[in-house]
DNA sequence: CGCCGTCGTGCTCATATGAGCAGGATCACC
DNA sequence: GGTGATCCTGCTCATATGAGCACGACGGCG
């Protein structure tokens, strides 16, 4: 009775899916009382038998969101659907669009907003509208005074996130990373980068991203750290960095002497913030998603559907 | 106007499909009129954002079967759901299934049902069900003296559809294909195999599949052919074999010579029939799938998905 | 053999949804 | 600036669907 009520079930499914009749329909076709058919596509659907996709570069799947929120203790989860995604682009700009969107839809606005830096960053700032808030002012969290080809990414990224939301930016006009401890404390002790550090700790909210510790790391790329030094980090257990500091898989300092040359807010500093944003996407940064959820760095989350799932797995 | 709606008609689709909300609801969340929600859904719906899939073994896909019959002049069409296929065993599983449920549900009954043999025709012969039909007598209309490895494969098809469906079979003793003409002629001229080829021309209806012209089809495998010879045949344009009768895109007989040396029902002779019953599926089977349709040569197809799909688009 | 619990069935009634229509805003064109 | 066509909106009303319930069949168990 089983077997037979399941395959009508899938021709009852046939008929009102994909052919449009009533159930009243579909009964006189198989022969069956309407109840008889609404209870065969409600077992349908309840099966798992019938699979609902919406195939759109802004879809989001909330009840992944809804998980992520109860069972993992943020306050907000944005999770884009990677329905009819094929390259690790699309879903980074998926990503970033969303992020995009929920700045702009975020109350109160955020008179002052953290940022760090990066390629999500960048793009984020990209796909904000001109007027997405008014009068916000933008202040870097980290240092990212770029030392690669393309100079100013990180400055670009702030100052287009301010001048969309008609505030200004505050630059860090610091190395993200320094070689001596001396240089470090002694840039900070400056009094501009001091003050500028000292508005990134008041600031309402933070938006930023986490780096995957492998080789196409931007601070590889930007010259701050050698392929080896993150061979090195990966050996400690790194599985990626937060505002430029490399974390373990439960949000650890993976190496103290260096995140102590590390010039910006320290990750207490974001653990304690009430409204920190993380924007992290993509298969290769599943480990370091889990790693900042896990350790609380982040109290919203965007991403994307297949990152979401990996950390509701474990 | 038209961007925004798109977004409301997304974020209408979430709350409807994803959290089984109201449009009443969605109205009140979206601060819309449950009308305007009802529109936003039919606009996704109707531009194609929404895709509904039944994800079951036994899924038929409606819309491409009506048209099917619609724009190919089909009698009937099965097409199977390729939704969560991943190889093209299980592809091949499905269609032999539908297949088998196809002749099971048919009405009137054939008193007499010809068949041919194969992989395909053995993985129905399979899936039927002891009591599929009462009192079929089943016909072999093509040669198939098995010389391979598996003998009596043929044999095993054509008894056990006829065993499982209250019959006997009755067996085509002749190989598929003669080297010499005479032969040929000889071994039809038989009073046997006369009257065999006599009681399949009579049949009520025919159940037959194809074969892709390349170095897997049954015919090397079986040695009636070696694989040079299968090369020549697709120089000259064939595409695959029906009932071991090599044709082109047209279906017409690619090489005439061979044809006179290949025993069974001709071309011609299943053209005319009222029904004729062809199973073919898979990538490779693209080709001949659309020489059968094409050229009239069966009047009620069991496929899958992308080969409809293939069919439809020239 | 009879009893009771369980399940599936077909109903009533409440609710959700879709079709069709009238009024009003918008826009191009005169 | 007037005027008509067009589109959009929010309605009424008909229909489709889902919730809950009472009945009867079935099967296990005393």
């Amino acid at each position: 009775m089983d077997e037979i009520d399941e395959l009508l079930s899938i021709r009852a499914a046939e008929l009102y899916y994909e052919e449009n009749k009533t159930q009243d329909e579909i009964g006189q076709a198989l022969r069956l009382t309407r109840w008889k058919v609404g209870r065969l596509l409600a077992q349908a659907k309840q099966r798992g038998f019938i699979r609902i996709e919406i195939l759109h570069p802004r879809a989001r799947r909330l009840p992944i969101e809804r998980r992520l929120r109860e069972e993992r203790g943020l306050t907000d989860a944005i999770v884009v659907s990677t329905a009819g995604v094929h390259t690790p682009e699309e879903l980074q700009e998926r990503t970033a669009q969303a992020a995009a969107d929920y700045l702009t839809a975020l109350r109160p606005v955020p008179r002052t907003l953290g940022v760090s830096w990066g390629r999500t960053l960048f793009e984020i700032s990209q796909h904000l509208r001109s007027g997405w808030a008014t009068g916000v002012n933008v202040v870097q969290i980290n240092g990212g005074v770029s030392l690669n080809r393309r100079p100013g990414t990180a400055a670009a990224t702030a100052v287009g996130i301010a001048q969309k939301g008609g505030g200004s930016a505050t630059l860090l006009p610091s190395p993200a990373i320094l070689e001596r401890l001396a240089t470090k404390e002694a840039i900070e002790s400056d009094r501009v980068v001091a003050g500028v550090i000292e508005l990134a700790r008041s600031a309402d909210a933070y938006l930023f991203s986490a780096g995957a510790a492998d080789h196409n790391s931007v601070h590889v790329e930007s010259g701050y750290l050698s392929v080896s030094d993150v061979d090195v980090l990966v050996q400690k257990g790194a599985v990626g960095d937060v505002v430029g500091r490399y974390i373990d898989s439960d949000g650890n300092i993976v190496d103290p002497a260096l995140d102590a040359r590390t010039v910006g807010l320290t990750l207490d500093e974001l653990r304690a913030s009430p409204l920190a944003i993380a924007v992290v996407a993509g298969q290769a940064k599943h480990a370091v998603a889990d790693a900042v959820v896990r350790s609380g760095l982040c109290s919203v989350l965007v991403t994307d559907e297949a990152t979401a799932l990996h950390l509701l797995d474990g």
